[in-house]
DNA sequence: CTCCCGATAT
DNA sequence: ATATCAGGAG
């Protein structure tokens, strides 16, 4: 945890340096969305996208996913690596939504993470880019930067989605998340980590101490 | 905690 | 050869 003006610094430079920071996996709504994200499981985005611009030529509606056969599913999300839990739960999700919300795609953090493949950070995503509900999405991105600037010591995903709800104002979450996640991959990455060139240098444990 | 898993960079 | 990529379920 940082203090108050620390915090404030750290997100003051994010604004600057990623003012138009946003979701980057492709979609037109909320299932798209929600499908994209779950695809996007230990996949970068543009792996996830290359995917979906055929899959959602084919599959339009929740109940397009909740008919489909598990091997044709498979073999269309294939690349995206984990490809039999991913279909498995893309088909259960079109299930669900068919079953409980008439096809569509709850606004609920309660909702979202009881469907299949469905855990608190494609949630937040969900949440907070296709419904506009405030929500920290915390992914390998956000945990890495969380740890290294020191916002929350915590490796528990959830630990560190609360600790940082409890030090940004609830207006500016869905945006920390996409910053975030564009730092991460242009600057703060997990292997080779840019801290020489790092923006944020000055206001990073990490950055400053001799064991990157 | 382990398992799931293909594509890419190092 | 190994680490990493917008994680979630059992």
């Amino acid at each position: 945890m940082r203090n108050k003006s620390e915090v404030n610094k750290i997100l003051a430079a994010l604004d600057k340096e990623y003012h138009d920071a946003w979701c980057t996996l492709d979609h037109r709504d909320p299932l798209q969305l929600l499908v994209a994200t779950i695809l996007s499981a230990q996949c970068t985005d543009e792996r996830v996208n290359l995917v979906t611009a055929d899959l959602f030529k084919k599959y339009k509606k929740a109940a397009d996913y909740a008919n489909a056969a598990l091997t044709d599913l498979e073999d269309d999300i294939r690349s995206t690596g984990f490809f039999r839990n991913k279909a498995k739960s893309i088909n259960a999700l079109g299930q669900a939504l068919e079953e409980k919300y008439k096809g569509q795609v709850p606004d609920k953090l309660d909702e979202l993470v009881k469907l299949p493949g469905v855990g608190r950070k494609t949630a937040n995503v969900v949440l907070g880019t296709a419904f506009n509900i405030p929500g920290l999405a915390v992914d390998t991105h956000v945990s890495r930067f969380a740890g290294r600037t020191g916002l929350s010591n915590n490796k528990n995903a959830v630990k560190i989605e609360f600790d940082l709800m409890n030090q940004i104002p609830k207006k500016k979450w869905v945006k920390f998340s996409h910053q975030v996640i564009a730092h991460g991959r242009r600057i703060c990455k997990a292997r080779k980590p840019d801290c020489p060139i790092c923006p944020l240098l000055e206001l990073c444990p990490f950055g400053q101490s001799s064991q990157r």
